[in-house]
Formats: C-alpha cells, structure tokens, sequence
DNA sequence: AATGAATGAGCGTTCATTCAT
DNA sequence: CATGAATGAACGCTCATTCAT
C-alpha cells in the first residue's frame, strides 16, 4: 500500500502539481480512505520527499555504474549518461517532472539532502568534461562547469518535450544531441 | 496601479509559485486592500496571463527584430537569440520562472494563446536552423525540430543556475553555448 | 463583531471548554459562517489569549483601586477583594472558569504575560497580609505566602459551587469567609 | 497490564489534559500499540472513569477512617483531612488534577456516580463541622454548608500550588491552614 | 478607486474506534 | 493477548471571490 501511494503520487503530482493534488484525490484513486494516508506516511511533504529521495538515489546510483566502466572513454560515458537521462523518460517522465518542478516544497532539512545529491549527479558529469579536456578529447578552452549545465540544459529539457511515442526514439534523439556536444567539444588543447 | 501589481505578481510569483503567493499576499507588499485586486482583475488567473502574455509578446518581438536583421548570418542571428535569452535574466529571470513553472494554471483558453505564441517562438528558431542547412552553414544531417529543442534546452535551463552575479557574464555563458552548439553543427551537406 | 465573538468565546469556553468548542460551534452560534473568524482573529488560541488578559487586567485593574484606597485598613481591604472576587462571579463566572481552566491552552510566549499578572494579583494580596501584620491587625507568626494561597484557595474555589440564585448572596458568602479568616488571623505579634 | 494502562493514563491526563493525550500517546509510552487498549478497556472515557473512580474510593475510604476514629475531637478530626488532602499531592497530585480538571468528559451516566461520592466527601467534612458547633468547639453563627466549601477551597487549591519539593511542608502546610481555620471558627454558641 | 466584511469550499491533519488475523 | 490496517468524522485554518458602501 505504501507503494501505491507513492505510486500514485508520481501520477498526480507529475500531472497536476504537489499544491493542486490534494490527499483526497490521491486516497480516491486507490479507492480508500484519507486516514489510510496518515497511516503509512507522517506528511504529504514526506511522500513528497520520499519520491525524490528515489528518483536522485536511482539517478546517481545508475550514473556511478557509467562513471566506474572501464570499457568506456569519456565521450561514450557522456553518450550513456545522456542516453540514460532521455530513456528514462519513458518511464520515469513524470517523476522527472515532479523532480524539476516541485522541489520548493521540501523543508529546508529535506531540500539540504536532495541537493546534495543533485549536485553530486552534475559534478559527475562535470569530472567526465575533465576528464575529456585532460586525456585530449575535448577542446581546453571551454570550462567544464559551463558546459556541464549546457549538457543538462539539453538532456533535461526533453522532460518537457519528448514523446515517447512520437516520431523519434530516445535513441535517435540521444545521438543527436550526443553528436552535435561531442564534435561542438572536440579539438586540440589551446585550440 | 495595475501595473504594480504584475511586477508585485512577478516578484512573488517567481519567488514563491502562483498557488503560494495569496492575493494578500501580494496586496500586503503594495500596502492596500484585497478589495482593490478585483478592482483591476477580474480573477487571480488573469493577471498570471497577463504576465505571461507580456513575456512571450516582448520574446518573440526581439526575436523577429534579430530575424529580420539582413545583415546577420544564420549562425550570427543564432548567437544573438541565445544572447537575448540569457541576457533577459538579469531583468526578467523571474518573469521567465514564472512563464516556465506556473504555465498550468492558466485555463485551456488562455493557455492555447499562450502555447501558440511558444511554438511560433520555437519554430522561429528552427527556420533559422533550416536556412543555416540550406545556405551550408549547418550539416544537413541533423533535424532541423530536434536540434531546435536542444538550443532551447541549452538556453532555457540557465534560468535554473544562472547568476548575473556571478563568475561568468552572459556574455560570456552565451558565447560559450553559442560556439559549442555552431561547431557542433558546421559541416557540409550530406556530410 | 469582534466582541461578539468573544462573548460567545466566553460562553463555550466556559461551558464545554476550549477544546471541546470548535470554531465551528462558535459561530453557528452567531448565525455567520467559519471564515468570518478568521478574519477577526488569527487563530484560535489568539481569542483565549484575549479573553485571559480582558479578565487578568480588569481584575488587578480593580484591585489596586482597593489597595490604593486610603481609608481601608488591611483587614477591610482583604474583605473588598474577596467581596470583589465572588461578587464577580455574577457576570464573570464563565470567564474566571476559562481563566482557571483553560490555561494551559496558550502558547509559552502568552503564558508568560497572563502568569506574570495573575502573580502580580496574588503579590498584591500577599502585601495586605503583610502590612496586616506590620500593623499588628494579624498574627506575625503566619507566613504571608502561605496564608495568601489559602486565601486564594477559599475565595477562588467559590467559582466551582457559588450560585449567585442561590439561598446566600455574594455578600453574604464574602462576609462570612472574611470573618473566618479575619478571626483566624488574628492576635497580637509573636503570640 | 491494565493498572499500567492506568498508571500512564494519570501521568498524561494529569500532565497534558485528557483531551490532550491520545490513545497512540498513552500506548507509545507502554510500547505497545494502539489495538491493546481496547482489549483492556472499551473506550477512553471508561478509563477516565476508572481514574476518577479509584481516587474518589480511597479518598473517602481514608476520610471516614478518620471520622470513626473515635479518639479524635472534631477539630483534630479536621486536621487530620487537611492533611490527608495536602499530604496526597505527593504522590496523588497528578490524579487530582485529572480528578478536578477533567470530571467533564465523563458522560452523565459515569459523572452520577463520581459526583454522589464528591458530595458525600463533602458532607462528610459538613458533620464534622455541625458535630463542632453542637460540640461547641466552633461558633454556631457560621452556616456549615459555605464554612465546609471555604475548608475545602483552602486545602484544594493547594494543588495549584504547592510542591512536595518546595520550602513548606506538607505537614507545615496543613498546620498553617488548619491554625487559621480552627482559630476563625471558634467561639462560643451564638456569639 | 478603494475598503471592509463576509462567504464557502477545500485542505492537511488528528484520532477514537473497529476488526480480521 | 496483541498487532496492523483501515475508517470516518471532525477540526483549525486558508483563500479566492463577492459586494455594499
């Protein structure tokens, strides 16, 4: 039960907004009552922050097992965390949405722990930039934090668009953009 | 009047979300009477399109004056959208969290205006994009609708991490995408 | 308005206790709906707040009237007050069973300003019983702290059964508590 | 089981207030959960009543202990339930405050019962008082009904106050109260 | 043009109670 | 004996909105 709650708080908070569900709406769709809620969980923020606390967790974790293959240089890891963010989508789309969007409503105690380990999951990324400047593969002159928040602005803001069953796979549109970063970043050292 | 009350809408709309930021609220900051809303606007929802309205009608004005600007390349006027968006932060940065977050609260109505006016925006951009294909300044084996998101993506989610305080100037931040995203794209037809 | 909600505070409050009486039942009383309250109070706890510091105020208020008096001596001014306490009874029963009762109901920061005054009133007492005893009206062998509470004790607990249709009056009762008192605290110094 | 439900329900009720202290508090104390109560008791209220019940049995118990005690003159006799009120608080002042405080959540049916008992400890207290005048221990121009409500104001409100722990005795307490009482009242037949 | 009073619907939360296991 | 799950009614409070003045 608890699981389905969260369940469907993804749903109707990916749909509608954190403020505009309320635990009414929620309990109507699982077809029980408004105390049941309380009964699994302290607050609606707590479901609210437990939903984050997955998604990141899930994010991060599957981030770590890019970073850590050996078998791959810097701008295939670039490819598959890029690839990993657009697939997800197709399943993790709404909570993606609720991750971007409603994340001012977490307490201050709350936001602390989910930031950090946002931050961590771009700094990550940031160290695979590094990484491509230092073993040649990408030009030098671009700084890598900046270009970091231009390799999430792209992958991120197809949460916004992307159809999962439009014309486009999540394959197709992850090369594209894999390609048009990869040969925009190429070059020498001092180019 | 009414115009303080948008920029006091902007400010904390921006600050706070739409659904946390009572007309109290906001009537408290100007120092007068719930009253006197209604006297300017006829609901709550109005005034967030109004907002919104302003935002995408100045958008896409200086898009079309860069568009129109015959003495620009594509991949020029390219640079000066990015600019443009980027360069808004400073003044306009909440304006566009609102235009981003709060879009849902508006009703289908008002909400078809608005979304049209979006698309035009993007389309915009994508024409520039297609005409750079065809002149040879952009490989042609990139499609024109999916490369147009990730210019928006890149310059769009600025919005969540730019400060113009900060290290880096637009300028700077713009010219850094910019040359990414143009090499990124250059080559030949049918390359 | 205001006032009348306050009354009807003091009604049920008294009545049914503070957290037996919703907002709700306040206002069915005054035939308005809910939010009416809200606008005149901002909670519910800053109405037993007021009720507390109108009945706490008007009773010192009263009491240093006696005090201040110059031509009671300490025996005659022990009589006004308990007159003045059971007399009250009359109009203020309702209020004095809040007060007694539901204190513990406030906040910490509120507490402090009621207490501070309800010590107050019961210091003033304590200096009547002392001076009495500097005068040689009372007994020098009774600790003026204590008897102040028996005091207290006698005159206060009268708001648990006194009823003023009842076979005695307030004139009465406060007669012949103050002899009992008067006698039973007299004599001479060190007897 | 039971008696440490009970137990724990005097500490909270006494400490928080009955209405105050949920279930859930009370089970959470005795680390058990919340379905246990009920196999003990049927209903919160019949706890409170069991509460009321057990103190208002031995109070009496103990007070008509002190009356057939035939060794005693009315006015020892008066002593010794002064003291047995005051001495209690020590290890019966959280009952009594449930006692005092919390009588009006029982339902009609179970206050009947609590009530007739507190009126017999009352007239208990009121023979004596009679039996001292007819004696001629005490002034017969005193009605014994509002003496014995003064006697009781006294000694209860003493749970208001006093702490076992503090300056003053229990004994020296009740030697203070019972000096000033003894000495108010007497005198003479018809004096 | 602005105020002040009132409305009414909804929300997050609490909690005594029930009951199958 | 005890648990865990669920219920349902109530409560304090918020807030967009209306409207007479």
């Amino acid at each position: 039960m608890k699981d389905m709650i969260m369940e469907t708080g993804i749903q109707l908070f990916g749909e509608k907004g954190f403020k505009e569900t309320s635990i009414q709406d929620l309990m109507d769709e699982l077809k029980v009552t408004k105390g049941t809620f309380y009964y699994y969980y302290k607050s609606k923020e707590e479901l609210l922050k437990d939903i984050h606390l997955q998604y990141i967790n899930r994010l991060v974790q599957h981030q770590e097992s890019i970073i850590n293959d050996e078998s791959l240089n810097c701008e295939q890891k670039l490819y598959q965390i890029i690839y990993s963010l657009i697939h997800d989508i197709k399943k993790e789309g709404l909570t993606a949405k609720v991750f971007f969007r409603e994340m001012r409503h977490l307490s201050d105690e709350n936001l602390d722990v989910i930031v950090s380990k946002r931050d961590k999951f771009r700094l990550n990324i940031q160290s695979i930039v590094e990484e491509g400047i230092v073993a040649d593969e990408f030009r030098s002159d671009l700084p890598a934090d900046i270009v970091t928040f231009g390799i999430l602005g792209i992958a991120n803001w197809s949460y916004f668009w992307f159809q999962p069953d439009g014309e486009k796979t999540d394959e197709q549109v992850s090369k594209i953009f894999h390609e048009i970063l990869v040969q925009g970043m190429n070059g020498p050292k001092n180019s």
